[in-house]
DNA sequence: TCTGGGGTCCTAGGACCC
DNA sequence: TCTGGGGTCCTAGGACCC
C-alpha cells in the first residue's frame, strides 16, 4: 500500500489490513458513525489526496466486503448484510469467491455442474470435503454461505523473500543463466538484510520455453544471510535441474526465515 | 491476456526417529 | 528379521491472490 493511501485510511482507523498495492480492509465496527457515511468520507479523502476514485464494499466480514467492493466498479459503494446473501451473493458466479480461481471454476462447472455460489452452497459439507479435501472443502462450505470469521491481519512477517526474472529471449547459454541467478541472489540478499532476516531454505525455480516450471530446494543446517552460502546452495539446486531446453525464467527464493534480534 | 513478479497456503510422498 | 503407528522435517508441485 502506498504511503499516501495508508495515511488517508489511517485517519479513520488503525485496524487496517494491507492487501497489496491498492486494496485494504478496514475494521470500522468501533466507529460511531454510520458505515456508509464513513465510506463516503473515505472516498472523498482519497479523491482529494490522490485524485483517484475507489470502490468500497461494506459487510459484516472480509469475505463479503471483498465481494461487495467488486459489485459496483468503478467508484462504487456497496453494502451487503447477512440478509442479502441469498439474493445478492448466491446468484453470483462461484469464481467471485475469494480463493476460487480459474482451475476450480472449470472443475466446478465441468465435473460438478456448479456455476453459482448458491449452487455451491447447496452442497453438503461431506461432498465438498470429498472433492476438495478438509481444508479447502471446509472453506468453500463456509464461504458459499457468507461465513468468514477471520480477523484483520494488521501486522505480519514475510515467510519468504524471492526474485525472479523472465528473459526477453529464452536462453540456452549456461553462463548467462548463471550470471542472472547471481544477480537475483544479490537482490534477495539485499532485501533480506534490509528487513533483518536470515533464511535456511534456498529454492531455485526454472521455467523452460514450453512453460514447464521446476523447483529445486536445499535446506541448510543453519540460518544464513551470507551471499556466498546462499549462492552455493542455489547453484547446487540449479545443478540438479537438467537444462536441456531453453530457459525462459529463473528465480530464487529464501524461505524458513528468522528475524534477527534487534541488537541495540 | 500465449502468460510479469512477489507472495501465501496446501498436498503428497519420502526420510527418519521413537 | 519383520511388524506397526505416529510425528516431524524436507521436497516438489500446484492453485491462488494482487
Amino acid at each position: 500500500m502506498s504511503r499516501k493511501f495508508k495515511a488517508v485510511l489511517g485517519e479513520f482507523t488503525q485496524t487496517i489490513e494491507d492487501v497489496g498495492i491498492d486494496e485494504a480492509f478496514l475494521d470500522i465496527s468501533s466507529i460511531e458513525k454510520p458505515s456508509e457515511e464513513i465510506a463516503k468520507e473515505i472516498k472523498g479523502r482519497i479523491r482529494e489526496q490522490t485524485d483517484l476514485s475507489c470502490s468500497i464494499g461494506i459487510a459484516p466480514n472480509k469475505l463479503l466486503a471483498k465481494i461487495a467492493s467488486d459489485l459496483d466498479k468503478p467508484d462504487g459503494l456497496t453494502v451487503i448484510t447477512e440478509e442479502d446473501i441469498e439474493k445478492r451473493i448466491w446468484p453470483l458466479p462461484a469464481r467471485k469467491l475469494w480463493g476460487v480461481g480459474p482451475k476450480t471454476e472449470t472443475y466446478l462447472k465441468e465435473k460438478m455442474g456448479i456455476k453459482t455460489i448458491g449452487e455451491l452452497g447447496a452442497l453438503p459439507l461431506e461432498r465438498l470435503v470429498e472433492e476438495f479435501g478438509q481444508s479447502y472443502g471446509g472453506y468453500l462450505y463456509e464461504a458459499s454461505r457468507g461465513i468468514d470469521e477471520s480477523e484483520l491481519v494488521t501486522h505480519w512477517e514475510p515467510k519468504s523473500i524471492s526474485q525472479e526474472t523472465t528473459f526477453q529471449k529464452d536462453l540456452d547459454n549456461w553462463q548467462l543463466i548463471a550470471k542472472n541467478l547471481v544477480e537475483l541472489i544479490q537482490g534477495v540478499v539485499t532485501s533480506m538484510k534490509e528487513g533483518g532476516y536470515r533464511g535456511r531454505t534456498v529454492t531455485v525455480k526454472v521455467r523452460f520455453t514450453d512453460f514447464k516450471t521446476y523447483t529445486r530446494a536445499k535446506t541448510l543446517d543453519k540460518f544464513t544471510e551470507s551471499e556466498g552460502e546462499i549462492r552455493k546452495a542455489a547453484f547446487d539446486c540449479l545443478g540438479r535441474l537438467e537444462l536441456k531446453k531453453k530457459v525462459r525464467l529463473i528465480g530464487v527464493r529464501i524461505s524458513n526465515l528468522e528475524k534477527e534480534e534487534a541488537t541495540p
